[in-house]
DNA sequence: TTGATAATGATAACCATTATCAAAATACGT
DNA sequence: ACGTATTTTGATAATGGTTATCATTATCAA
């Protein structure tokens, strides 16, 4: 069932859209959620080409974008000059704890910082619109 | 004399590293330092140009990165697939509060903020190293 | 001055992403 | 089911920022 939701999602943009289904959006939205992880498009791709070796790199760029668009999916940029695609749906905002040796990821997220975000912004006459914190460092496992 | 502070400091990296001084990198760390902003590659070769056409983007970006190096400058990298250089010498460590629609940039800091970073980072287990925080919004002149 | 080495500038290469476009798939009214 | 308009796809070219290459030039110590 938690594929059931976000095709569900993704069908009804499709629908309210006027666009057209097809297969390689399914493929590519079942192998990006159960991939379970911040992941690249290229990373994307290894993975389903194993069994759609068919689908294009450009396609899963396309669909990826159309994710974005219907709210399942969210864009996270590093400063590696790659783009990783998280899901969204049923996931609440967070930030980023990276480990700079094996590139794990933990989703943070504390209450006060953005609490402290919104008042600083505040302060320089700015109106908050987005954000984005990421934190740099090495893991428990990594640091031993 | 604000020039010659950080003049002296890239002649003594260079000393020491047994490279050679060239003409460009003084133009170039002149450039940077008098632009007195978070300038990209591009911007600063557009401003040098001016006066001294025939410096190479190559030589330009070469010389950056040895400003890096030489703790003279530091590269912001934001969403937008540009790098940025910023001053570093004589400047605390900030975060950016960002103009969405003019791009202007404002340092902050908040001695709270990097308090919780560190806290978080060690309840995960984590060593910090170093973080990224950019706050996007839409300032005082651009919303009204 | 010479010789060794580093720096430069032009330009090709790189790499992630986007645009292009002909062919295939889809949806819908008949 | 058929025809047709429209969308999607996949291959590939193009893009844009940055880096690598390499022949030439500049620097510097002996
Ligand atoms: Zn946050
Ligand atoms: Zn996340
Ligand atoms: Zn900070
Ligand atoms: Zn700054």
């Amino acid at each position: 069932m938690p594929l059931h939701n976000e095709l569900a999602i993704l069908n009804g943009y499709i629908r309210k859209n006027n666009l057209k289904s097809s297969s390689q959006r399914g493929i590519i939205l079942e192998a990006f959620l159960s991939s379970n992880r911040h992941i690249t498009a290229d990373e994307l791709r290894d993975i389903i080409k194993i069994e759609n070796p068919n689908i294009g790199i450009a396609t899963i760029y396309r669909t990826m974008k159309l994710l974005c668009e219907c709210g399942l999916c969210r864009e996270l940029i590093l400063e590696d000059g790659k783009t990783r695609f998280e899901a969204v749906y049923d996931h609440e905002h967070h930030d980023h704890l990276i480990c700079t040796k094996c590139g794990a990821f933990v989703e943070i997220l504390s209450p006060e910082i953005e609490k402290l975000q919104k008042k600083i912004a505040r302060k320089n006459g700015f109106i908050l619109k987005s954000h984005r914190l990421n934190l740099y460092g090495i893991c428990k496992a990594c640091s031993k």
